[in-house]
DNA sequence: GCGACAG
DNA sequence: ATCTTGTCGC
């Protein structure tokens, strides 16, 4: 897939320095959270499926969940991935009929070379609290471990934390999106991962709901090719 | 110039 | 991300 015509990389990198500039890196969090949503985005050939959920804690229980079908307008560029991602995500959240305390996202946020992930920038989208998981380490370095967590760092600043979710698993890598800390961003991960899962419960739904309304995308086109 | 590179 | 089967281990 190619860059839009209208599309600046240079714009979109401008665009991510006004949005770290706006990050609020401290907690602006309700009194009790108890509702978290998680966001993903999965692909079938040009055809984008965002998917949103929300995970009662601590039942660990899915309340809602919505999806979208859109077409993808954008490339994968590493480090420009909310370009691609951001609108399906903010759609599939406008169709959720629940609220939410807090906002995961699959992918990185401050943890970024330009300290404007996806999770920053839905976050900011959206204006709520939110916290960016992702699988793989966009950049910088993992630090001295402290217990599940070690510190990530960049230039000499700490950007995110590898987080042992899981004993046999690889981390995972979680950083501040928006109005949160990254103290209370491990905090909470932690606590809304199910015990021997890898991934926070929130993502891990918002994965599963995407894939299988790509599924049913499939079968739908193999009865019109039958 | 070369290699790395979230999903 | 997606394409794909079985297989190892708790």
């Amino acid at each position: 897939m190619e860059l839009p015509t209208a599309f600046s990389v240079k714009k979109a990198r401008y665009a991510q320095k006004r949005i770290f500039e706006r990050i609020i890196r401290h907690d602006v969090l309700p009194e009790r959270i108890e509702k978290i949503a998680g966001v993903d985005v999965a692909y079938r050939g040009g055809v984008g499926v965002g998917s949103a959920v929300v995970v009662k804690m601590p039942e660990f229980k899915v309340v809602d969940s919505a999806t979208v079908v859109v077409n993808a307008r954008f490339p994968y560029i590493p480090t420009l991935l909310a370009f691609r991602e951001v609108y399906p995500a903010y759609a599939a959240l406008k169709k959720l009929k629940t609220s939410f305390d807090i906002l995961m996202v699959d992918g990185n946020g401050l943890l970024h070379p330009y300290r404007a992930g996806f999770a920053c920038h839905l976050g900011l989208v959206v204006d709520k609290p939110s916290i960016g998981i992702a699988k793989k380490l966009l950049c910088g370095y993992v630090g001295e471990w402290r217990g599940k967590w070690a510190p990530v760092l960049d230039n000499g600043e700490t950007i995110g934390a590898a987080v042992k979710t899981s004993q046999r698993a690889k981390p995972i890598y979680v950083s501040i999106g928006h109005k949160i800390s990254l103290r209370t961003a491990i905090r909470i991960v932690l606590w809304s991962t199910r015990k021997g899962v890898k991934l926070p419960e929130p993502i891990r739904q918002a994965h599963i709901c995407a894939t299988q309304r790509v599924k049913t995308l499939k079968s739908s086109n193999t009865l019109l090719i039958i």
